[in-house]
DNA sequence: CAGTGGTCTAGACCACGCG
DNA sequence: GCGTGGTCTAGACCACTGT
């Protein structure tokens, strides 16, 4: 392998996992590293940034760099139940921010309304243990009276569903796309990780038994930290092909 | 925004969305475009860095890199039905090798073998109009007589739940775990991506009728042209949590 | 203010593709 | 061989954090 940055992400990486850079310990100056592998800063610090985008390296502008072990990793459970409780059992906590906002293009394609259709935005950020575990934007036809959800919040932001049953909606359909890719400016912030982290993006659309779109929520879900999983059919049919 | 390479990014995604570079065109040489934009050549790289991984620039070492337009996106149906067959219409092309291996500790927790069992791995590679579209290792234990699955192969790599099935094997069970990391060096490779492009990784294990894990698949899907959708279910059930 | 990471440059040198 | 992208360096300068 002639690539240097790999070669001494490599040799980071192991001096994490083995504890000779002990967890949550700060690293030495990238300066500092920089001379220990013979390498320059940019290299050190494409190093870095694959460790980081790993879970092995959280950076802090200012700070330092920090060890980390990689997180146990939130399960978003895909199809029509709310989300896992999370295993870690650590303190979780909730930040939601509402506003009343008009459909643009992409949400109002997802809701199926005309753009400029007033509707209301919750922001929600999850987070777990300190971190940073989910960020949505839920977005409802604003006529739906909805004052209720936010005082019937659960601790997971991303569990709307059970908001909307508690507020007295009945839904009958799911639909969720999934896809992988960078974050933006405003996820990176929330997620606190950097442009090269991966994020799962998850559109979810709630349909309601009358056909009318209730709801779309666009989840994004930090890559290092998160994963879907799917509950899986009891029993295959037998009419398997569409 | 003072970073300079998401303007120089912003400018040029801005020239390829509207036309001004043709699709499938060569972008200036590197060094023109730094000159150009008035900035370095790790800074251009940066930015073309970030359009990569939006699918707008594609790059060729040796020959230059090329303007696109995003691909239509793969789906990839996730539940138990075969993947959709893709709207694109264009040509598909499948390799598989197959290689007799034994379990590592990933694969073999996964197939809840020992460590060592002979295996059998196939390596698929799907492409549609040239690209690769998805590139998924299959494994099955060795004891299982599978010689027909290569016969019986699909245009898609990714639908092996069809040879399964053409092979007779009754399954009842999947399971289906959905990531978004960086790619690994391999698969850099089989799908000509960038380290900085996302991917959606899926482990999909069958498990058959007698509670067997009869196979598991690694499936990994480039981000910039790939995405997973939920086959939703016809109507949620009242006994909804677990 | 001192120490840290973040961005950027100019240029050297290497690796690849193609004629 | 030539033109292309890929990697790397040394150092300047900016921005953020905590004292």
């Amino acid at each position: 392998m002639t690539v240097r940055y790999l070669h001494v992400a490599d040799d980071l990486r192991r001096r994490i996992m083995t504890g000779v850079i002990p967890a949550d310990s700060m690293l030495p100056p990238e300066q500092e590293l920089a001379i220990e592998y013979q390498v320059g800063k940019p290299t050190l610090r494409r190093a870095l940034e694959v460790l980081q985008g790993e879970g092995f390296v959280e950076k802090f502008h200012g700070r330092g760099n920090f060890a980390r072990q990689p997180f146990q990793r939130t399960t978003y459970l895909a199809g029509w139940r709310p989300a896992d409780r999370g295993d870690g059992g650590g303190a979780t906590g909730i930040e939601i921010a509402v506003q009343e906002v008009q459909a643009r293009r992409y949400v109002s394609s997802l809701l199926k309304v005309p753009e400029g259709t007033p509707l209301v935005e919750y922001a929600i950020l999850a987070e777990q243990d300190g971190m940073p575990r989910s960020w949505a934007r839920v977005y409802l036809p604003a006529e739906l009276s909805v004052t209720r959800l936010v005082e019937a919040r659960s601790p997971w932001g991303d569990d709307i569903t059970e908001l909307l049953t508690s507020a007295g909606i009945q839904f009958v359909v799911t639909t969720e796309r999934i896809t992988a890719r960078a974050p933006d400016a405003e996820e990176m912030r929330a997620l606190r990780i950097a442009a090269w982290t991966s994020v799962l993006a998850i559109e979810r659309s709630l349909i309601d038994i009358s056909g009318r779109v209730v709801e779309t929520i666009l989840l994004t879900l930090p890559g290092d930290r998160a994963e879907v999983r799917l509950a899986a059919p009891a029993a295959f049919g037998t009419e398997a092909g569409r």
